[in-house]
RNA sequence: GGGGCCGUAGCUCAAUUGGUUAGAGCGUCGGACUGUCGAUCCGAAGGUUGAGGGUUCGAGUCCCUUCGGCCUCGCCA
């Protein structure tokens, strides 16, 4: 076999002269008769091959059979390509190897798709033969980066002390949190592990093996229905550290964040990132990961809504309800009935009754309000909102009355589709922040009971903890999330490493002592022989590849994703089992085949 | 579990109000051509319109069922 020499991206004028064996892909052949030109294809770029029936007439001819993405070495001469022949596009332009020989090492059938064009090609395809999508530019840029943030995250980790260590993948199942996957076992009948939701518990119980400093690098799993931002099998940076205060954790994992904008896009961030009060960021955002790339606050107008003649701000007002609302730059783009149509039907989907709406226009020097509910807001309330939402001629103003939860949930992503449509922000830019001061708690209406907002292994503030009986609800925890252009990125916090105060948590969340017992008993004993106080953080390293390459898909970086109905295109999985298998696992199912249905 | 969009040649798409033999570009195959680089030119093959049922003189188009993909609400301690 021809061994290579060169990538097919490295080969420069420089070269010229030299003689050079490649190996790669056939990316395209052009057949002039006589001279036949071959781009050949590696993950580092692509060369132009030049066959010369006159010098080399043995390879010519072999040349000439050649198809798209057959797999082929070549040897030959690297000349430079001549007055005007030359190809600025592509950094090895000024260049070409003039074949002697050549070895077909493979032959490809013609691909389902063209390679070159996959970007328009439907995603069901190139998941089925995802290895040809994988050889797109697009998706080795995906791999190669996914690699690189890896890479220096191991490498700042280990800079800092910190060891990689793996925790189990067959664990025990907990019924909070999400749905687990479950795995049954052969040798206990009627038993089953769960896929780790995170390694949570492991990695406290690493701080009380006095690790200290422990990071891993691990795959999760929660079978919930997938979205564009998450898929059931899903990666953490995960980290925990002993005798740390919320400031330390957050410092480092800034520190993690600014290695790996610098290593991976040259980017320099500015240290330390803002932070923003949990209450401020629902308040101003309407959501605990508010996009920050731009402005556009929601802004609570329940006061001067109550004071407007429009029934439906006065009865939802007194209803216990409040008004919110948010103003658009330039947004008098909308037409009457994008809003009334497409914004109030988006709306909609999040649980909002309707969408009030104004337009802010200049008249002979005022700005008035103009369409919609404008009617209902009396001068002296025109004038209040206008100074309120800084607003100018031109501006759309939105409102909706409902719940104060509802309110949000509705306007949170209206804001940022909004900005989105009318360029409020540079989509280059990242906007972090940490988000913290959560409420430990928060109240359950179909339960009837207290759930924990991180999870029940996340400290109260120490000032707070008098009042955890008392009022729970107002209770702040000492956790922290990382939110980059509105995607939670990373969350953490400072654990309890007290068995009491552990106890105390999960009878304030309806976890009678027996439960608690039952589920975590190996962990409360553990909190029982010197856990050091501890806190720490885990990434979704998927979401930040993602963000890094400027994909809003998460199957963008996964090698080999799932679909939304969580199977794999490729290999076909979920699959039916043959019954020996089940009968050793001791199980029986309801249904005889579950395999799913092929595509027809 | 709910809502929305989509499925026509290998790929990307078109097909007027339900109306002739379902078209085009790319790709594929064959031929021509000494400098192309999204090569060009000539020619050819390629279709159960995702599947099944219904309405109709007639269905890619309308209706029902179903399969699959994507987005989303719920869900995601």
């Amino acid at each position: 076999m021809i061994k290579r020499t060169h990538t097919c991206g490295e080969l420069r004028i420089e070269n010229a002269g030299t003689k050079v064996a490649l190996s790669g892909w056939v990316k395209s052949y052009r057949d002039h008769g006589n001279l036949v030109f071959i781009d050949l294809r590696d993950r580092d770029g692509f060369t132009q091959l030049v066959f010369n029936p006159e010098a080399f007439p043995d390879a010519h001819q072999l040349s000439r059979s050649l198809r798209c993405e057959w797999v082929i070495a070549a040897c030959g001469v690297v000349q430079p390509r001549g007055e005007g022949l030359e190809n600025p596009k592509i950094p090895t332009g000024q260049i070409e190897v003039a074949v002697e020989s050549i070895q077909i090492l493979n032959e490809s059938k013609t691909p389902p798709f063209e390679i070159d064009a996959a970007d328009k090609t439907n995603e069901e395809l190139r998941l089925t033969h995802r290895y040809i999508d994988l050889r797109r530019p697009a998706m080795q840029h995906k791999l190669k980066t996914r690699h690189q943030v890896t890479s220096s995250v191991r490498r700042y980790f280990d800079q800092l002390g910190f060891w990689e260590i793996e925790t189990p993948m067959l664990g025990k199942s907990t019924p909070e949190g999400a749905r687990d996957f479950l795995v049954p076992s052969r040798l206990s009948e009627g038993c089953f592990y769960a896929l780790p939701q995170s390694p949570q518990l492991f990695k406290q119980i690493l701080m009380v093996g006095q690790v200290e400093k422990y990071f891993q690098i691990v795959r999760c799993f929660r079978d919930e229905d997938p979205r564009a931002d998450r898929q059931a099998e899903f990666t953490q940076i995960d980290v925990e550290m002993s005798f740390v205060d919320t400031d330390d954790v957050i410092s480092v994992h800034e520190g993690m964040i600014a290695q790996v904008w610098k290593e991976v896009l040259g980017v320099e961030l500015t240290l330390p990132m803002p932070r923003i009060p949990y209450a401020q960021a629902m308040e101003e955002y309407g959501v605990d990961r508010p996009d920050m790339r731009f402005e556009m606050k929601l802004k609570n107008v329940s006061d001067l809504a109550a004071k407007t003649s429009f029934k439906v701000f006065t009865s939802v007002i007194e209803n216990g309800g409040v008004v919110k609302g948010l103003c658009a730059k330039g947004g008098d783009v909308y037409s009457r009935s994008d809003i009334e149509k497409t914004l109030t039907s988006f709306v909609a989907d999040y649980g909002a009754k309707g969408l009030a709406w104004c337009k802010v226009k200049e008249e002979s020097g005022e700005l008035t309000f103009v369409g919609g509910a404008a009617k209902f807001f009396e001068g002296p309330l025109q004038k209040e909102l206008v100074a309120l939402f800084d607003a100018a001629d031109g501006d759309l103003l939105l409102f909706v009355a409902d719940t104060e939860k509802t309110a949000n949930k509705a306007l949170a992503p209206l804001r940022c589709k909004l900005a989105r449509e009318l360029k409020l922000y540079d989509d280059k830019s990242f906007g972090f922040v940490w988000v913290v001061d959560f409420p430990l708690m928060e109240w359950n209406e179909e339960e009837g009971r207290f759930d924990s907002l991180h999870h029940p292994f996340t400290a109260p503030v120490p000032e707070e903890v008098d009042k955890l009986e008392s009022d729970p609800g107002h209770v702040c925890s000492q956790a922290y999330d990382l939110v980059l252009n509105g995607y939670e990125i990373g969350g953490g916090s400072i654990r309890i490493h007290q068995p009491a105060m552990q106890r105390r948590i999960f009878r304030l969340l309806n976890i009678s002592d027996e439960q608690a017992q039952d589920r975590f008993g190996f962990f409360l004993k553990a909190l029982e022989y010197g856990a050091p106080p501890h806190g720490g953080l885990a990434f979704g390293l998927d979401r930040l590849v993602m963000l890094l390459t400027g994909t809003e898909n998460i199957r963008d970086v996964i090698a080999f994703p799932k679909t939304q109905r969580g199977q794999c295109l490729l290999t076909e999985a979920p699959s039916d089992v043959d019954a020996k298998q089940l009968e050793e696992l001791n199980l029986r199912t309801q249904r005889h085949s579950h395999a799913p249905k092929k595509p027809s």
